[in-house]
DNA sequence: GCCGTTTTCGGCCCGACTGTTTTCAGTCG
């Protein structure tokens, strides 16, 4: 897929834009533009030029770009400005506080051209001989590059989440916060996140200011104002707390939840209309007359808009579809009626068939399929037909004296190397619910691991094609697969796609879910619980599965008892 | 470079904090 390399080229390109100082709108062009072609479910080469021209932000100029890559390899305006910009100069740009205009004089004045000269001369002190400079900026400088050379990046939603949720904790026992809410990319439930955004209401911003500054995690305070403040904690992530009052709460909610590039969509309108919206309020621009801005609500149904839930606040055609009254009836958590992959301690799960049916019933379920590992994985202790079969035995008797509750039968069988599964159909075709996996191969060539799960979703014993390309965030890529395939496979045999709960996996992620949903490919949101609390990443799966613009619908284990039994059903031959 | 219920040209979101300045540019989100 050429898109991500697309977009990486188009982020490069506007970093040398800026720092030749051209037109901030233009560069501003190029980085909507690559974060627009980053986030498409489908391969830019396989849309027509129509296609390409109704992404937002691209036009003419840039679809004869992405042509021209497509097609040479190489864009001709890219090549230029690399011999224009020295190599390496651009790199400055992830210095954290060392923007375009500081690179650029740096460059000129001292021939600084990477990060290595950048380093040297600022402990030599030579960069405050600069007009403009002096020794705290070199300070900072300094401490920049070494952020940078501990390459914190993004980090894993499931990682960063309990932190947060901690740290929101230390303050509403500390500081005299009124309102305290977690905002920005963990409100929208992105996968990965780059810092913690924390929003507070209080008569006494100062003191809450104060207290966060010196939580016992903080290891830097990088800004520290009246109503602004951000720290890095232990284990290097950035977490900013804004303070505002009481009536900006919503406005400012709205503004610190983001996305950017949403919030500009916003501004803009705003302005069309005649109104100002920033973090304290919607305005009108004639005589600033304040006109709500307390509710989140407000925002948007002053700008003439339905609530845009916060999970689809990307700029991926949710304003649009709110303007036209088409917005999604999203998924919620507790529509969710049961989990269809859990392991018991009969491969490499924890526990017995009572704990994990108690552990269910506490969280609402109405059902759950025990999904345990089959032979092929010997690490997981995968079963054989034999031990399949004692276990289906096992559960069925269990079933009877179960009320109220449903024990499914299933296994989640792995897509050999060859495409052929490692349990034969006459075993397959004795459960309820059957997932197939890739667990080897992963540096297969994109045709053979394509062919695959294609042909998975062809057997007819298959029920969910389980962690569809097999990433795990921050520690393995997806292995290369056409998605586009798989999933007219799985539409064409009625097959449904997972996501994967589990806080590293969330896989598929939320930009194929949309696709699934636009194909109307039932998804099935599982949490692959091998240990009890693993049930709780449920919400992990079902935010992604928002962030796909999912409805109750769209899930089949989001059916209840009878109506997931029908469709099961109706699968087989 | 994109885009149009004002526009095919002339606009393009808005404000906090920092450092180095005597009023603001640069950076960030």
């Amino acid at each position: 897929m050429l898109n991500h390399q697309i977009a990486k080229l188009f982020d490069d390109m506007a970093d040398l834009l800026e720092i030749k100082g051209e037109n901030v709108f233009r560069i501003r062009a190029y980085r909507r533009a690559a974060q627009n072609i980053d986030g498409l479910p489908k391969d830019v080469a396989q849309m027509t030029d129509e296609e390409l021209l109704a992404i937002p932000g691209i036009g003419q100029d840039l679809t004869a770009k992405i042509r021209s890559y497509q097609e040479t390899g190489k864009i001709e305006a890219y090549e230029k400005l690399k011999n224009e910009v020295p190599e390496g100069l651009a790199v400055l740009l992830s210095v954290p506080g060392l923007g375009p205009k500081t690179a650029k004089l740096f460059y000129e004045k001292l021939k600084i051209k990477d990060v290595d000269d950048l380093e040297r001369l600022a402990r030599a002190h030579k960069l405050s001989e600069l007009p403009g400079i002096k020794e705290k900026t070199e300070e900072n400088i300094l401490r920049g590059i070494a952020t940078l050379k501990r390459g914190k990046d993004r980090l894993p939603l499931g990682r960063v989440l309990p932190q947060a949720n901690e740290i929101l904790s230390e303050l509403r026992e500390k500081a005299p916060v009124q309102q305290l809410v977690l905002a920005g990319s963990l409100r929208r439930w992105k996968e990965t996140v780059r810092d913690v955004d924390i929003l507070a209401t209080s008569k006494e911003p100062d003191r809450v200011m104060s207290v966060f500054v010196h939580l016992p995690e903080v290891r830097e305070v990088l800004m520290h104002g009246p109503t602004k403040s951000s720290v890095v904690i232990i284990g290097g992530i950035q977490v900013d707390l804004r303070v505002v009052e009481g009536k900006s709460f919503g406005a400012a909610l709205a503004y610190f939840t983001g996305s950017k590039s949403h919030n500009i969509r916003l501004r803009e309108m705003a302005v069309r209309a005649g109104l100002k919206v920033n973090e304290y309020g919607v305005f009108r621009e004639k005589d600033d007359a304040r006109l709500g801005g307390e509710r989140e609500e407000d925002v948007y149904r002053l700008l003439g808009l339905p609530y845009i839930a916060p999970e689809l606040r990307e700029d991926r055609g949710e304003i649009e579809a709110a303007m036209e009254g088409r917005l999604p009836k999203l998924l919620e958590l507790g529509d969710m009626r049961g989990d269809l992959h859990v392991h018991t301690k009969q491969s490499d799960g924890s526990h017995t068939l009572e704990e994990l049916v108690g552990a269910a019933r506490e969280r609402g379920y109405e059902y759950i399929a025990i999904t345990d590992h089959t032979k092929g994985l010997g690490v997981a202790r995968g079963l054989n037909e034999e031990r399949l079969l004692d276990e289906l035995r096992e559960i069925r008797a269990f079933n009877a004296r179960l009320t109220g509750f449903r024990l499914l039968t299933g296994a989640e069988v792995n897509i050999r190397s060859d495409c052929t599964l490692d349990l034969p159909d006459e075993v397959l075709r004795q459960l309820d619910v059957v997932l197939a996996s890739v667990h080897s191969g992963f540096g297969q060539s994109r045709e053979r691991i394509t062919k695959r799960l294609v042909s998975a979703a062809g057997n007819p014993y298959v029920t969910v094609i389980a962690h569809p390309t097999g990433r795990l965030i921050g520690e393995r890529d997806a292995y290369d697969v056409d998605m586009e395939r798989v999933f007219a496979a799985a539409r064409r045999s009625g097959k449904a796609i997972e996501i994967n709960a589990y806080p590293l996996r969330l896989d598929i992620n939320d930009t194929y879910a949309k696709r699934a949903r636009e194909m109307g490919i039932p998804v099935s949101i599982n949490t692959d619980t091998h240990v009890l609390n693993q049930f709780d990443s449920m919400i992990y799966g079902v935010s992604i599965g928002r962030r796909g613009w999912l409805e109750k619908s769209d899930v089949i284990n989001a059916r209840n008892t009878g109506n997931l039994l029908k469709w099961l059903k109706k699968l087989r031959p």
